[in-house]
DNA sequence: AAGACACTCAACCGCACCTGG
DNA sequence: TCCAGGTGCGGTTGAGTGTCT
């Protein structure tokens, strides 16, 4: 048997709503609800599918619906549920008061999905719940190893590169960023995170920095913090 | 200045699930 | 239990806009 499509697709309306459409369409919802939707644009007096109705007042027109950019909170969010639940929008959307599954579904492809997929990026994410684990079972307090040894070199050299404007942004991201997936660096990272990168990023360090040298050097500080709380929040993501 | 290319996001499409008769 | 209609969800598209060359 063929399903029939939702809607008598002859005479009805494709594409961008008007502001004309979306008053008629909050008027009535305003006055009678939407208990069917498949009625709502006929009873409305709108040339449009039923489908289209629903989703024009779901992602776009409800009352409640947050609109602007998404927050560093609501972005680490998605990125947890979506490392927990894969591509289940609308059960993301469930925790995100005021955001859609559309435009978070639309978040994660133009932003976030770049982001974790960075090869830096995709090693902390894929392997956060693994590095927590064992960080779980290892004794954190033990005495620092080769690889912190190692580890504290690199620092070292990041820290003199900060001092030196002439280096690239990627020459700096890449001594400070390699490395974040190892197990004794997300140790260092949880022990000295806050006030050691503060400090490397602060404006005395980095006073000889050009405009554009400042712009990578902020949103160089937002992305440590921003993984930093990733990796540290593995216990809470593991309980999902 | 203009054409090419990249990015964003609202909207559409089709499938799966739910529900009531 | 089956079937048809209604709804929700996730994948995809394409117009509009911004950026680069």
């Amino acid at each position: 048997m063929v399903r029939s499509p939702c809607c008598e697709k002859m005479g009805l309306k494709k594409g961008p709503w008007t502001r004309e459409e979306d008053r008629i369409l909050i008027n009535y919802i305003n006055s009678y609800g939407h208990d069917n939707w498949r009625a709502l644009p006929r009873l409305a007096g709108l040339l449009r599918c039923g489908k289209s109705c629903r989703l024009r007042w779901t992602n776009y027109l409800k009352p409640d619906i947050k609109r602007g950019n998404f927050s560093r909170e609501e972005e680490q969010t998605i990125i947890e549920l979506h490392a927990a639940l894969g591509n289940r929008w609308s059960a993301i959307a469930a925790q995100l008061p005021g955001r859609t599954d559309n435009e978070i579904k639309n978040v994660w492809h133009t932003h976030l999905k770049k982001r974790v997929n960075k090869p830096e990026n995709r090693c902390a994410v894929s392997n956060f719940q693994q590095i927590t684990s064992k960080l779980k079972e290892e004794d954190v307090e033990s005495s620092p190893s080769s690889s912190e040894i190692n580890y504290s070199a690199h620092v070292q050299t990041s820290y003199s590169q900060l001092n030196s404007p002439q280096h690239s942004y990627s020459e700096i991201s890449s001594v400070i960023t390699t490395d974040k997936c190892d197990l004794q660096v997300v140790k260092l990272f949880r022990e000295t995170e806050e006030d050691f990168w503060s400090d490397i990023f602060s404006s005395e360090n980095t006073a000889g920095f050009t405009g554009v040298e400042q712009g990578y050097k902020s949103s160089m500080y937002d992305d440590m913090q921003f993984w930093f709380s990733i990796l540290t929040r593995g216990d809470e993501l593991s309980e999902i």
